[in-house]
Parts: structure tokens; sequence; C-alpha cells
DNA sequence: GGTTCAAAATGAAACGTTTCCATGATACTA
DNA sequence: TAGTATCATGGAAACGTTTCATTTTGAACC
């Protein structure tokens, strides 16, 4: 491998010096047309490219953002990262990934290697909101920052997804149906989406002066174990839900194999709706109702906040930005109106033979 | 924010050169008990770290490591990042993740970077093995570099999954049932699992001393728009396939839409293997027969492969490791026996009717 | 033709490390 | 005791840029 040819290399083979070479590449004005051109074809020519690590040093700046998810086994973090990276690639910054694996302390590693490494902006999405430690890592980050789906009270750009309303939509479906004992897996209170759903849900039912059942408000986590035992367990209750609203994003499996073990028919004996769409809520019999939720435009909505913030050149903070996306509810198959409380179980198991 | 302190800083407070210092920071032996104690010291109580950037510029190393995929959309992607970055983090370096978004060009572009921005290992999967522009860049890489999953005349380190046998599996199955006009959707030549997971199909048939129908295996590419389309194509035909193996990671919703629109029954008017497991093929009515792969398990093995490569003092390679990952056949509900040729259709579907 | 002024170009410092070379000190050998 | 390894340390160069202060150039003006 030939040694790459340096700046000093193009100023000498172009005979000017360095600091015009300089100038030519950072599109500075006083440069003659003359010497620029002659510059411009001796890089050409020499097929030179400037020295990453030589500028970061110079400027202090590293083109590069870092992204730290609780996760990346969420979808929603695929669908985020596959549409926020290009756009950052775009405007010749780099993606550095890292996994915060749902702990504080890891989480916190990472900030610090960060902002160590220099990190031009960071993309934020934390395991929980309430840790001090991280609230203070938070605040002493330097860079501008986007966070993600996350309540904290800084003054950094924010980009939520409307959770709240997501979940009103899904609970009012319920209820126009006929549910009055619905079930909720929340997750995990102390992050922003958990706290909106619920929010939801309450919001739905006060909205048509009805309360929900606080026994069937399930906090835990966001993981495909608890929703299989929280299910479990709802449904082994004296009197069980006629529906479920899945909170998580990745809980659907879990919720399913506990209905199926226990032996009902969604929708006929249940009903049930996923907080976020996927493969298999869209192909699985019946195709599950969804409140779909805009992962992607996050991504994009993000990656163009933060350019913007890296952009300006005054570092006088403008008001910091609050971007919330919609939500929507996919209506599928998943939901019926309950069971008929007398002669319960024959009557809507016979009418799930009629069905097909 | 206050400027950090630099080894210069450190020196100085501790009235040593700046020589020193930088030994006892990389451990090197000829510096005396006392002056290493008292250097320590100093850097605890300063909370000093090294700039990354400036040891980056004088050693030349990054502790970066480049990830390029087609698509982070693959489910496989997310299991391999997801069990390589911890590992790569543990030990110091960071996960710089690029999409190559199914395009020549743009990974040319994505490994130009990495290279321009002096990555210290590269994990690589490309979109295609027979490009001669991709193949001439690989080549012209001077870092370690761990290929996944592709097959290219180069002697660097490799993970492949052993898709040929996998397939094979899951030919044999199905031929064991009885079954003979066996779909596969094979996915796209340029690339080895493709490849070899067409071999695998044609093994199995040879082993019985038969031959596949060579209009049923449909070469095209990964993408679930194509699998719905050539599922579709498929099933029009004169005389259908009893049973479709699926090649790609994530063509079975396009699939299982082609085979619900035809209005055929699973397993009972035909029988379907998906190429890898996931949520989907566990939880479909009915479950799907699988080919599992472990996609973390290459995440694992690339990232330690990588970390010895980069360990190693005497740049002089050692010969190329070749690693290959088992395959399993997971059983599920999705396979019978063909439908009879005698009353076919109606045999079946009352078959079914009956079945519950 | 000399003076003035803006534009263009140069040369060197600086960014924060690591490493090499030289030097001094200490211990060991003959 | 002198000679010679060995070890510890300091000082300085080097990595490849950008930028700043300074000098040079060339045109315009009177």
């Amino acid at each position: 491998m030939i040694k790459k040819p340096t700046i000093r290399d193009i100023a000498h083979a172009a005979s000017v010096s360095v600091g015009t070479v300089s100038r030519v590449l950072n599109g500075h004005k006083s440069v003659s047309p003359e010497n620029r051109r002659r510059v411009e074809a001796v890089i050409r020519k020499f097929g030179y490219r400037p020295h990453p690590i030589a500028q970061s040093m110079r400027t202090d700046s590293t083109k590069m953002i870092g992204s730290l998810a609780r996760n990346l086994t969420f979808p929603m973090m695929v669908g985020f990262i596959n549409s926020a990276e290009p756009i950052l690639n775009k405007a010749g910054y780099v993606l550095v990934f890292a996994n915060g694996n749902d702990s504080v302390e890891h989480e916190l590693m990472i900030i610090e290697m960060f902002l160590r490494r220099r990190m031009d902006g960071l993309l934020m999405t934390l395991c929980d909101e309430g840790s001090p430690k991280l609230r203070k890592a938070l605040k002493a980050v330097n860079v501008p920052m986007i966070l993600l789906d996350r309540e904290l009270d800084l003054d950094t750009d924010t980009v939520w997804i409307d959770h709240r309303g997501g979940s009103a939509l899904a609970t009012d479906y319920l209820l126009e149906l006929g549910h009055r004992r619905i079930a909720l897996l929340a997750g995990s209170m102390v992050v922003r989406p958990a706290r909106e759903t619920e929010a939801g849900f309450r919001g739905a039912y006060a909205a048509r002066g009805l309360i929900p059942a606080e026994q069937l408000i399930v906090r835990s986590d966001f993981m495909v174990a608890s929703a299989y035992r929280s299910t479990t367990d709802l449904l082994a209750m004296e009197s069980p839900p006629s529906a479920i609203i899945i909170g998580g994003t990745m809980m659907l499996p879990g919720v399913l194999r506990a209905i199926n073990e226990a032996h009902l028919r969604i929708p006929e004996d249940i009903s049930i709706i996923n907080g976020c769409d996927s493969d298999l809520a869209e192909f699985a019999t019946p195709s599950i109702t969804v409140i779909r939720k805009d992962f992607a435009g996050m991504g994009t909505v993000a990656a163009q906040l933060l350019l913007e913030r890296l952009g300006e050149t005054q570092p006088k903070k403008s008001k910091p930005h609050r971007i919330i996306l919609p939500t929507e509810l996919i209506v599928r198959q998943s939901c019926a109106a309950p069971p008929t409380v007398a002669g319960n179980k024959t009557a809507t198991r016979r009418a799930a033979v009629r069905r097909r």
C-alpha cells in the first residue's frame, strides 16, 4: 500500500503553499483563479483526500454522530436508523452506533465514550428518564443532541410519538365495540411512551364517563417474556379482560402465546390491539389491529433537526424544537364485540365455527 | 464547559515530562514506581482522559470498526450487530455503521469512506459478489476485514452460514413427506447464500435419484415484493408446486399474502418452509417450519475473529479463517403430505374442515 | 514614478498525543 | 577502578491539517 499523499505533496506539486491548498479545499475566498485551477488539477491527479483525523485534530469536529439506543432488537430502532443514517451520510456525517442494553450504567459509559470521542452530535434514547445520573450526564453534553421519545426537563430538541393519541384511539375503538374490561400492557413507567399510553387509555375512558379497572393495567417492562406472564395472569383472573391493548412494540408474540395456551380465540373470546405494526401483526390469523407508529419518520425528522443544529453558526441556542409525530389506528381482524355475558362461552364458540 | 486537561497539564502537575505520563498511560515498562504512582494520582484527580483524536493522529489507529450491510431491514443484521457490538465495545472499539442500500455504487462510496476515516477493521456484507469494482475495492483494503456470508476469492477471514445444509434438510423433509413439485424462491444468485441454497436443494433431490423441476426454481431478489409476485406466478401455473421453500430471510409475508389470495390452506393445499426464523413464522397460524440460522452467532464469531486479527502484532498474515455456522430445521405446522393427485381439491378441502 | 491599498500568498504555530534519541544514574562485571 | 549494560527520564520531532500574522504582489491613483 503506497503512502497516501498529504496536503504538503499537493502544495509542492502545484508550487503553492500548504495554506493555499487548504483554502482551496475549504472554499475560502482569497485565492486566485489561476492557482485554484492548478491546485484542483493536482488534487484530482493525485487522488488526494484530506485526512479526516488531522482535520478533526485541528478543528475539533469529527463529523460523527453518536446514536444510543436501549436495544437494537426493538423494531423501532431499525426503522429509525434505516431512515436517519442515509440522511446523515449525505451530509458527510457518519453514524456511530451503540446499544445501551437497558442498563443505566452501560448508558452512562456510552455517553462518556461519545463525548470523549468528540461526537459532533447525539441521537439518544434512554432506558430510564428518572435516573439522576443519566440526567446529569445528558446535561453535561455540550454538542447538539436530539432526544427520541423521551421526556427530560432539558432544553434539547425532542421528537415524540403521539402515544397518547394512538392509545386513546385504540381504547375508544374497543369501548365503542362494547368492551368494558380492557387490559392495558403499559410497559415501564420510567419512560414517556408508557406513561402517555396509559394517559390515552384513561382519557378515552373518561371521555365516555367511564372508569377503567385498575387491576387490568399492568406496568412491567417491554419484554416479550413479561408480556407472556402478564397475559397469562390476566386471563386467569376471576373476571378476565375481554380485550387487551399492548403498549410495547415487541410484546405481541408473548401475548399470542398466552392466548393460544388458554385456548381462547381472537377475536371471538378476546380482542387485541398491538402497539405497533409488524409483519406478524399483518399476517397473523386473524390479522392484528395495530396502532401504527412512524419510527422511520422519527429517524428522518431527528436527522434533519440535528443537521439544522449542526449547521447553526451561532451557538446561541434558538428555542428547542419539539416535534410530535401522529399515530394511526389500523383496523384489522383482531377485535370484535365482547362475548355476551349470558351463555358466554358456548354462544361465541358457535359463532366462531360458523365464521369459517 | 471547562477546557479538558491535556497530557501536558498532567505532566506539569506531577512534575514529570509528558513522555513519562505517556509511558504510564500506555503501560510501558521503564518508569519508576514512585513516578507511576504520582502520575496516576494526578490523572485520577484531574479526571484526565487521553484525547482519542490526538492518539489516532499519532498512532494511525482509530479504534473504530466499520460495518457495511446491504440493508439493516434484514432481521439478520439486527441479530448480528446486536451480538457483535458489545464484544467490540468491551475491547475498546466502536462500531460505525453504514447501510449499503443494495447498491454497488453506494457500497463503493462507503468502503472508500471507511478507509479514508481509517477504520481499524471492517465487517462486510456486499450486495453483489460479482462486481469487479467491489472486488477491486475490497482487495485494496489494508486493514483486517471479516467477510460475512459472502464468497470472494480474497484471502480474508470469512464467516459463512451453512445455507446448503439447511436447504438440503428442508428439501429432504418435503421429499420425505411425498412432495415432488417443490418450488424454491432462491433469491439473487449474485450472493453466496442464494447459490448455496439452490445447491442444497438440488443435492437433496439428487440424493434420492430425483430431479427438481427447473421451472419451479425462481431466482430474483430477496425482497418481499418479489416474493409475492413469484408466489402468485407459481400458484397460477398449470401444475403448481405442492410446497415452497423460501430462500430469503424477509420474504415470508409476501408468500403468505399470495397464498391467502389464492385461497389455499397451509399445509393442506400447500406446504411452506421459511429460510429463517422470526416472530411471524413462530406465531402465524399455522406456525411455519423454518430453517433456523444463527445470525447472532455470526456476530459473535465475526467480532472475535476481528479482534484476534487486530491483536496480531505480526502483520504477516496467518492463513485466513473460514468458519461455517450450522443451520437447523425447526419443524412446525406448515408442512404436510401433498394433496393426493386424484380428486385433489375436494379431498383435501374436506380434510381441512375436519381438522378444525 | 512613487505611494497607497486590497487581494493573494507564504510560513509558522498549534491541536494532543507517541516515540525516538540522548543523557544521566545506577548496578553489574572483569 | 574502569568499563559496560540496564534502567529511568527529559526533550523534541512528528502525525496532517487549519488559521493567523505577516509579507508579497499588482493595480490604481495623483
